[in-house]
DNA sequence: GAGGTTAAAAGTGTATACAGTTTTTGATTT
DNA sequence: AAATCAAAAACTGTATACACTTTTAACCTC
């Protein structure tokens, strides 16, 4: 029988298909599933005792959220994203996130504000608890949650699949030591925000997103494990 | 058999799914689809030559670049953007191509400046023309050619997807005198980049995207006619 | 033993089959 | 004639079948 150890902070997961592809996005993310690693269609669908159709139809979604990639006739893997694609994400995240903070900041309220303050309290016990898993996880979301915030679905759409590439990346190439500095810069931006200081704001939110690109470190480390154990 | 009227800019259209996800993106952004017409799988899978396999994967793909509908058990509809989603798209796209094109005039060479005067020259022989189809491609085309000029493929595929949606919309409400106006725009933009004067160049780009959202007439035309005719 | 060749195995790509759902149609009742 | 209901038709969702490609393994050659 298959297991769906999903959170699902967002909507309903409804169909089937939608399941394989978080339970497989989380296991990316929380990196069970190493870059580069082969995804075998139907040792998938066996896992998830599905047929081969549903398992091809994740993967298909997967592969356009660039988190996996799909050779003709090979079949798909996990997405390895090259250094020049790291930066060109973080590159795209900070045009966005500037202007997002500039208009967070015009519509600001104390509802907002206490939102994002309990969101870095969350990330303050996974930094305490040295989970990596759940870290990554809410540091990313964090973005995503200023963008909720603001009403703009498409937005947050379009940062949550920006950040889901971040997150491949990050888990690439970040350092413990890193995370726990970002969950720092968290709560200075918060504290601006409720100050609606807007150029401090703002200049924050660059930094951080530099910081986080900066404390990348550009190596690759290989192993490469059994994908059944991985999903388990 | 099938016909594959595509212009196709970008890459190279490998797949079977890829021309169909094509061939249809281009009949829903010629309006030769309207709005809220449903896409029966058996049907295009008849004019396509091929099984419903293949048109079920390009549905999912459009469907996930909101060009359509999927609706459970009941099938595949062309997007019909609300008024909210349409302003949602718009101010996404203020964000993002506000700071690309302070970024643009940083890296400003005359060669960049060169392939946009040139896109805008092609841009006029449309509005001349009054092709309204290549018009509107075009329109759309320069922002993304900006961003591709910038070497920042993830950018420019970011933005591709906003401006796709944008042409669904556009079609559904923006008047032809709009379209003309747009184009104006353009050159004014260009011309600012030339000059290398950022705030003038950035303050362009604003307005022009205010334009264009304001432009739009928020009011919908219904006819829905016959589904094979428009892609033959 | 290294390199190359070929047959088997494993895997992907597409078509087809079939079950379940929705829509349409036509008869029946009021 | 409008509303209601049932059966038929049309359509979607998922599984399976099969052709073709890639990978693996065994065998042969030098």
């Amino acid at each position: 029988m298959p297991e769906f150890p999903e959170s699902a902070s967002a909507s309903a997961p409804t169909s089937s298909t939608e399941l394989i592809v978080r339970s497989l996005t989380k296991a990316i993310v929380d990196h069970r599933l190493q870059p580069g690693a082969k995804l075998v269609e139907q040792k998938l669908a066996d896992h998830y005792g599905v047929s081969r159709t549903l398992v091809r139809q994740a993967l298909l979604q997967m592969s356009q959220h660039q988190l996996i990639r799909l050779e003709p006739a090979r079949g798909a893997f996990v997405a390895a994203p090259s250094v020049e694609e790291a930066k060109q994400v973080f590159s795209v995240r900070r045009m966005i996130e500037a202007e997002m903070t500039r208009e967070f900041v015009r519509g600001v309220t104390p509802a907002k504000i206490r939102v994002l303050r309990d969101h870095v309290e969350q990330e303050q016990r996974a930094v305490n608890n040295n989970d990596a898993t759940s870290r990554t996880e809410l540091l990313g979301d964090f973005h995503v949650r200023m963008a909720e915030l603001m009403g703009n679905e498409v937005l947050a759409q379009v940062l949550g699949q920006l950040i889901a590439r971040c997150s491949l990346i990050t888990l690439m190439y970040q350092s413990d030591h890193a995370a726990e500095h970002s969950h720092d810069e968290h709560g200075a931006i918060v504290e601006a925000l409720a100050a609606a200081d807007e150029p401090r704001a703002v200049a924050l939110m660059q930094a951080h997103l530099l910081n986080v690109e900066a404390g990348l470190m550009f190596e690759r480390n290989a192993p490469s494990h059994d994908v059944l154990v991985a999903l388990s």
